[in-house]
DNA sequence: GCTAGTTTCAAACAAGCGTTTGAAATAGCG
DNA sequence: CGCTATTTCAAACGCTTGTTTGAAACTAGC
């Protein structure tokens, strides 16, 4: 084959013109994993994208699992350490006062359009990738998402309930939990836009708009009154 | 087997002891589909549940993926159709006005609250089927949901642009896409609650309660001011 | 230049998959 | 009953899956 003979790393010149095949496995099986989800995602279909022998994929990682976690941790270890970073340098600058909603969110997404941004595809592919995962019901994802996640979620949720005193810390989780929702939802699928309304491709790939948009409708749910139980009984009324 | 002896449909006194096989096939590949996917759930397994011939699965449905298609048009057909019709009771009820964002969201959630509450488990899978259906990659899955979800989304953007009316229309689709993101995580992660925060497990399944907690969240959301592009800017200075 | 350690490779493994087949059993009707 | 159409059944089909194996190729240190 003579792919496989330019596999290993080589430099010519100044630049790297091969990656190892530990990486070439990664960036095949992060594109491959978000284009047709874990169990619809095959070694060999992974291997042969990589050009790689189909047992590399078992000698670098050991098996399937670990391979997917290894492509969610390459990324996703990096930004949620961003977004705590940024989370800190936001508090600290803003001293004893209280964050407002939109530098909280500001603090979510900016690393997440970073890593966008970053990669020249790579990283929209991880997006997707993640906004799925989170909706996959293998169990193996699921606790090791909780896991990743955990540290992260509690910072959150101690900033917003400071930015939102008024309400009841179950209530607080309660939004973060929709924010979450309706984050992931938005980066995982650029698909379900389409149903919705039938934008310009080049509108949809903007991230920046898209925080734009996302923002003020988020924090505005995160400040908005709580119900009161006649509220409640009245939308019922006709169930 | 013992089993099979009892699997046509027999009446003992008034009561259907048993039902018939598509039904039981249904039944055991709504629970299954919910619980591990589409390409994680086998026909062995669906039918070995359901106490039926691996064969019956192919005879009845004709493939595994028309099976899931039945599964998902069995209740999502009327549930929809209610939709509409709430929707359209609300809109004649309100004559010339225009309806409230928490009265629209009502329209979407009772039906599916009714459907959650209707059956006495089956109900409560589905919803959460159904959310993770809208996050698989697989093109079958996302083309039908497409097509049996067209009528209801231009239905539901009409009703929420006539009540936003200070808002562009690509505006208002990009907030009910928010919306739906917002509701189809929560119906359907349970799990993903866990990790956000520490719930009563019988809180959690209180529907109404869930519905008094998101529907406040998502109307002022909806009613948010447009953010301005100085506020952009603000956001991302640091990033 | 040899040796020890790492990485690649083709091949095979057992297991599971969706689907098909043709015969057996059942149901409905004249 | 007898006939026909529908449904059930065990068995097998061809194929793909993740993983393992042992030899070959390569790399680095002495």
């Amino acid at each position: 084959m003579a792919i496989a003979a330019i596999q290993k790393s080589v430099r010519s010149a100044d630049v790297i013109v091969e990656i190892d095949t530990k990486s070439r496995i990664l960036d095949a099986a992060e594109e491959l994993f978000m284009e047709h989800g874990f169990e619809a995602t095959s070694l060999r279909l992974i291997t042969t994208a990589a050009a790689v022998n189909l047992a590399a994929a078992n000698y670098h990682f050991g098996s399937k699992e670990e391979l997917f976690q290894a492509v969610l941790t390459r990324r996703l270890d990096p930004m949620n350490q961003d977004r705590m970073q940024l989370l800190t340098s936001y508090e600290t600058a803003a001293g004893n006062k209280a964050l407002t909603c939109e530098v909280i969110i500001s603090a979510m997404f900016i690393p997440a359009l970073k890593l966008a941004r970053d990669q020249s595809q790579g990283g929209k592919n991880f997006l997707r990738l993640l906004g799925r995962a989170y909706a996959d019901p293998a169990p193996f994802i699921r606790e090791f998402l909780s896991h990743q996640y955990a540290e992260m979620i509690a910072r959150y949720r101690a900033a917003f309930a400071r930015a939102l005193p008024h309400l009841p810390r179950e209530e607080v989780s309660w939004r973060l939990h929709f924010v979450m929702g309706a984050l992931s939802y938005t980066l995982a699928g650029t698909d379900a836009l389409k149903v919705i309304a039938q934008f310009h491709p080049t509108e949809v790939n903007n991230d920046e708009l898209l925080l734009k948009r996302l923002a003020p409708f988020l924090a505005a749910g995160l400040r908005a009154p709580m119900a009161n139980a006649s509220d409640a009984h009245q939308w019922f009324q006709e169930a």
